[in-house]
DNA sequence: CATGAATGAGTCTTCATTCAT
DNA sequence: GATGAATGAAGACTCATTCAT
């Protein structure tokens, strides 16, 4: 079936995220994804090296995606004028991407927990934060003058009760509903709360304090 | 080669978790847990119909152990006489449980996100806390006068910002440390923290209130 | 290799029937029949779902022949001007049909044994004469006027006294000479007047009467 | 479990009998037949060589069997005195020890079709009458005097026209009746109609000519 | 005699990948 | 670009058979 140029491509990439959050990235078949895709299990050979390929697009491709945002965030001005407001504005755009990337999201979370895969893509989360614009965000937010302990114990306490809980809120959210028969928007504004009572108290409690 | 009754199969069980961690359920070898538990292949469908029923076993004696531990705990006399402090050590002893799982939970995560499972064991976690011992640990610790809502809030808000740090911790700390280069101690130290400043801070809050 | 398009898939029927024929549906192995069918044991699996699909299809293609021959029969005038004739002609052809058909017939009839089987095969050889036709055969061969009682005495008298002795002599020919010593013309002689002595002579007694 | 020495040699056999005849040899499973005769596998080594060493005891016993009721038959007079009806009563009696032997006859018919296996051990069923007592039956019942070629065309007819389709019907007839909706007792009815019919007729011809 | 445990050699089936068109 | 056909390498699972007790 002859398409849009790239169209095939791009196809192939949405089928085989959606099946690799299906079953798990070895428990996909290339047969599933061209299935999915609507495309001839061969022409997958035609856009990628092999099935490891399509992962590691997909995997950059976000990570792409992200660096973007956060980069646009700054370059448009970063906390310029309004810090606050702005860091709100793009925590909240960053955040609805992430939600769109659901099924992404959870790939990510499987393949980083496998002992055997020498990267961690999950922590690319916090890397972005941290050293993709050292030199930028952290003069910046943190007047410099913050220890190398400091800087653990920020990433740590940000990445484990800040942003994994918000990943695993958005990559269990579906299957938390069915179990516990709740709406998706109940736990939208339970999550939320929780979140409120625990992380955003603490940002409060330290932004506060000086 | 003969050995103790039993033990083989108990050899089959901890090579399957150790290599189930280490390349995902999917991606693990029969031939790998053999191999690794030092059995014949052939063994392994002596004691088990397949590789799914390791795995379910394996997911059964877990939750079977957690629900053992909690029930001994009520037994024992529960919050009896010095509630804090028994509560505190029963935490104690079944944090020390789950981190001694490190890989079993590492499965139990991967698990729990394919879409195509219907059964997310992860979500356990929070049954064996609230429906496992429904009469005794709800009039116990909340005075009964709990709404429908209230409850959702409370697993909504003890899941996602209490178990799932903890367990995003176990599971990740080693390659945390790999990538950051922090020590196992350093890291546990701020998770410490982490935890005391967000989700102990609301269990405090909450409890101080009335 | 490439070759015609479902060449492949008709030599793996063909390799099947005469491994089936030499070893049975059971001790057959995959192996053998892309072996002999010059293919790529995969490609077995291209073509068909497995093992018992190969064999269902040569049964399905095979009474599917059998009975397009009975209707081409029928079609084409069937005891039309010169009844004896016609029919002697059609059981001609069939008959060597048959006879071409030696290795499937073996398989039919082992299959047929089988306590587990659900079907048996072999009955489909008078289901066609009896089922396939019943409204045009009947009425002209039999005029119609005829009590279950003697439709099941004529069934059982054409099947086992008429089709197995033949379907036995085709299946076991090449044996029979083998292990006697007789040559295969002598051997169809002998069995063409036993025929004529026993089942022939029983329809010659039945017509003539009235 | 202890029982009766040799007790438990013969339930595997029994079980091997009929798990043989509802999977076909290659088929069976050890285990099964284990299973079946509520023995331990291990067992089955001891008293038997192995998988096919069963069969052969099976095979060997039933034509020892055989053997046996017919050389009774000769040596108890043979056609003696009253040959019409002392031959109609071994008649009878064998029939009813081949109808008992269904599962063996099935195995019987389904090993000799292989066209792998070198000895086709329904023909021992040919021999018997034939080579097991040449000097005796032959010239009692044959007066000598007779051809090669006759003596082929008498055990052809025998064979394809007598033996074959009562085989036939012990081994198929309660699938018949599950197929056809008859009764055991009609289709046995039917059965020796339809031999009268033929088979029986022939003999009449044959013997009244002279 | 009897058995639970163990094993080597298969045996069916799958899958990522490639080829020819 | 696109596809039907083909394939090598593995993968899960089986099975007759043996061993130690």
């Amino acid at each position: 079936m002859k398409r849009q140029p790239e169209e095939s491509r791009d196809r192939i990439l949405a089928a085989a995220v959606k099946i690799f959050a299906e079953k798990g990235y070895n428990g996909a078949r290339i047969d599933q994804i061209a299935g999915e895709a609507g495309v001839n299990k061969a022409l997958i050979y035609y856009y990628f090296e092999g099935k490891e390929a399509i992962l590691n697009e997909l995997f950059q491709s976000f990570f792409r995606q992200s660096t973007g945002m956060l980069l646009d965030f700054v370059e448009r001005g970063g906390f310029g004028e309004n810090p606050e407001e702005n860091k709100r504005l793009f925590e909240a755009e960053y955040a609805s991407y992430l939600m769109s990337s659901r099924d992404l999201l959870k790939i990510i979370v499987m393949e980083s927990l496998k002992d055997e895969n020498e990267d961690t893509p999950l922590f690319n989360l916090v890397d972005l934060g941290g050293s993709a614009t050292p030199e930028r965000l952290d003069d910046m937010e943190s007047q410099t003058g913050m220890s190398e302990a400091e800087k653990n114990q920020l990433y740590v306490t940000e990445f484990f009760t800040g942003v994994m809980p918000f990943v695993c809120y958005i990559v269990l959210k579906d299957k938390w509903c069915r179990h516990f028969g709740m709406e998706e928007e109940e736990l939208g504004r339970c999550f939320d709360i929780a979140m409120e009572d625990t992380h955003e108290q603490y940002h409060k409690n330290r932004d506060g304090k000086p």
